[in-house]
DNA sequence: GAGTGGTCTAGACCACTGA
DNA sequence: CAGTGGTCTAGACCACTCA
């Protein structure tokens, strides 16, 4: 069967858009199955009605996400399933809601504080300038499952409470014009001292999983520094990832 | 100052590579200072002699490993530092390497065995066939540091001993004609049994980073199935990562 | 309004693959 | 050999930002 392809020429949304969005949803509804031929560039053109660096345009954004492999000489096939959730700069927030957990934050600190030595180097401030401090402990089907504490540049964002235990932090920075651009991050373990262990539900000397992460806007501002601990029993990090080409 | 670019025309290297690589060493040698401006696509097109979409070609490169950010009716900005590496599939061997520590290898374990359920689902192939098994103690300034249990599909690669202990497994791969596509990794800890304990140095009950990985070619097919458990005083895993636009 | 990047066209030649 | 993707050109119009 030949694939239904087609392009709005009066949408606002780019061709080359438009085409790779028909071939990812093609792709995730299994007419485009793995493995198979997509056609070669300049015939899909000519049935689109496109040229073909709009062609390659669409096809290359779907190369990028690992969706599709090209070969010289041979052609661009799908790739033999696997490719789910490229990694994304995560917000643990939104890994329990897709996984259907309905996360749960208890706000225990929200204040400002003078920076120390450690988290003025990390956000680029002044050792002793004041910054926000949150800590959260993140809840999930009732049980504590990470300890969250984080600290962010005074008068970069209005970190309400309320708003905090409603939503992730990475949503509100986004709702207030912030774009995210890249992060730093460490993933590490260690003992539980008591006070986590209290904190977690879990027993001294218990193993934890360990981040601590600075992210940073478009404009290399670092905008928030966290360090935070997993119960490795309720939660570890699963991504997938691609090799760059 | 003007940047000093040139292309070379007989040269085989794609013109739009031979400029992101000037670009982007510009940018690691400083001449390019964050923040600053690009100057526009039209006329670094002139200055060169080559056609604006090869010019952008370039630039997305670059704008893609995050060493650059465009906006609209601004222009092009070096981005304030802070991008080093980005996120790859890391190579413990090739890690520890970059990082000066001559790392060593003590293969413990290189055989054929039978696939258990666990091994033939990652692998995607038949419970009870014929697997390679590879089992390697990793060490850095003569202490172990990771241990590293790896299953492939059979007479996928020839794994020599001297070979395994003299380099890393990806690199064995990649020089075999694999290659590699996308990877699903899992990050967690636990506590060290006493066989693990044993093994890396540690006491029994102590905290164990541990990664799983399931690594695909570009044919969708799996190559690589890897539990890995790694001392937590001695390794953590560091990165970089970009935030998809 | 001037300048920028975002998109798009209609061609062209080359390098590589596989039969 | 025919067919594929990889690279490249010389234009064009538009949307957005900022003074």
């Amino acid at each position: 069967m030949t694939l239904e392809l087609s392009v709005d020429r009066g949408s606002p949304v780019p061709l080359y858009f438009q085409l790779s969005q028909q071939l990812e949803a093609a792709i995730e509804h299994g007419t485009l199955t793995p493995g198979s031929l997509l056609g070669n560039e300049i015939e899909l053109a000519a049935r689109l009605g496109l040229s073909r660096p709009t062609v390659r345009q669409a096809i290359q954004s779907l190369v990028d996400k690992g969706l599709l492999v090209r070969r010289r000489g041979v052609g661009t096939q799908v790739v033999h399933s696997q490719v789910k959730r490229p990694l994304e700069l995560s917000s643990l927030y939104d890994d329990l809601e897709a996984a259907g957990q309905r996360p749960a934050t208890k706000v225990l600190v929200n204040t400002v504080v003078s920076a120390t030595a450690e988290i003025a180097a990390a956000l680029g401030v002044a050792e002793g300038s004041d910054v926000h401090q949150v800590e959260r402990l993140r809840m999930a089907h009732g049980e504590p499952m990470a300890y969250l504490c984080n600290y962010l540049p005074p008068a970069l964002l209005d970190l309400d409470t309320a708003q905090l235990e409603a939503t992730g932090l990475y949503r509100m920075m986004r709702a207030a014009g912030i774009t995210l651009h890249s992060a730093r991050q460490s993933i590490g373990a260690r003992a539980a001292t008591p006070e986590e262990a209290e904190r977690l539900a879990e027993e001294a000397g218990a193993p934890l999983l360990t981040m601590q992460r600075v992210t940073f806007d478009d404009t290399g501002r670092a905008v928030e520094y966290g360090t935070h601990t997993y119960r490795p029993t309720r939660y570890s990090f699963e991504f997938q990832l691609l090799v760059r080409p």
